[in-house]
DNA sequence: TCAAACCATCACATAGATGTGAAGGTCAAT
DNA sequence: ATTGACCTTCACATCTATGTGATGGTTTGA
C-alpha cells in the first residue's frame, strides 16, 4: 500500500510515517516512480511505534525494542552487542516502573470516580469509610 | 524546605520545580523574603509528577488527576464538573491501554532476553521451537 | 565585613514529536 | 490534454519539557 493508505489505516499523519522512517523505525520499499511502498505488516508496527511514543518513549529506544518483537526472532540472535543487551535490560526495567507508576494512577482514578459515582447516585447511599 | 532540598530529595533539577509550579502542578507557599519553602509531602507528589510525565502524560492532564490522588478525598467531590468527570474516565482509558501497549512490549523484550540468554548460555542448550 | 551558598526572576536555547505549506512529479479518469 | 488526487522533498513553525546563564537579593559563617 502506499503512504495514504497507511496514513487512514493507522490514523497516522503522512508526516509522521516519513519521520518515523527518517528515524529508522520503518523501512518502506520504494516504487519505480519513487513512492513508498508499504507492506501490510506497518500496519500493526505502526500501531505499536505510536503506542510507546504514547508511553512515553523516544524513537532511538523504539528503534532498538523493534526487532524484539519478530518472531521468529532467531535472526536476530547474532546482532545482539552486549551493550544493546544491557540498554533493553535498562528499558524493560524502565517499562515495569512506568507500568507500576500508571497501573497505581489508573487505580486512584477509577476509585475516585466510583466514589463520585456512588456519591452521586440515589437510593441508599452506600457510606464512605468511616473516620474515628 | 526550601528548592534546593526538594531539588536533591527528588532529583529534580529546580528550573522544573518551578515550572510545575508554574503549571499549577504544586503549590509552595512562600516564606517572608520570598524563597519558596515546600511541604514534606511535596516529594512524594513530585515524584508522582515525574513518573506520571515519564509515562507520557502532559502537566495539563496531570494537573487534573492529581486531586484524585488525596485521601480522604471527600472534599474534593464538589468541585467535580461533568467535563472533569469525563476527561477523567478518557484518561483512565488511555492509561489503560497504555498499560497494556507497555506490558505487551515489556515482555517481549524480557522473552527476547531470555531467549538470547539460553542461546549463550553453556551446557546443553534449550532448543529453539523446533519449526517444521 | 566579606565570601560562599543559597534564593529570586527573566530570558533565551535545545530537543523531540508534530503541523503545515510550497514547489513540483505521477497517474487515472474524463 | 487537462484536472484532481495522489506522491515527492524541503523548509519552516509549533508545543512541551528541559537546560543554562545573567542579574540581583538574602543568609550564614569565617
Amino acid at each position: 500500500m502506499r503512504i495514504g493508505e497507511l496514513s487512514e489505516r493507522t490514523g497516522t499523519h503522512r508526516r509522521l510515517l516519513r519521520y518515523y522512517e527518517e528515524q529508522g523505525l520503518i523501512a518502506p520499499d520504494r516504487c519505480a516512480n519513487g513512492y513508498r511502498t508499504y507492506d501490510e505488516r506497518l500496519v500493526d508496527r505502526v500501531l505499536q511505534i505510536r503506542g510507546l511514543l504514547d508511553a512515553g518513549l523516544p524513537t532511538r529506544i523504539i528503534k532498538q525494542i523493534l526487532p524484539c518483537l519478530d518472531k521468529p526472532r532467531i535472526i536476530h540472535f547474532t546482532d545482539a552487542t552486549p551493550e544493546m543487551l544491557s540498554t533493553l535490560e535498562q528499558e524493560r526495567d524502565r517499562m515495569t516502573r512506568r507500568i507500576s507508576c500508571l497501573t497505581r494512577n489508573r487505580d486512584a482514578i477509577a476509585d475516585y470516580l466510583d466514589a463520585v459515582r456512588a456519591d452521586a447516585a440515589p437510593g441508599p447511599a452506600p457510606e464512605p469509610p468511616a473516620i474515628p
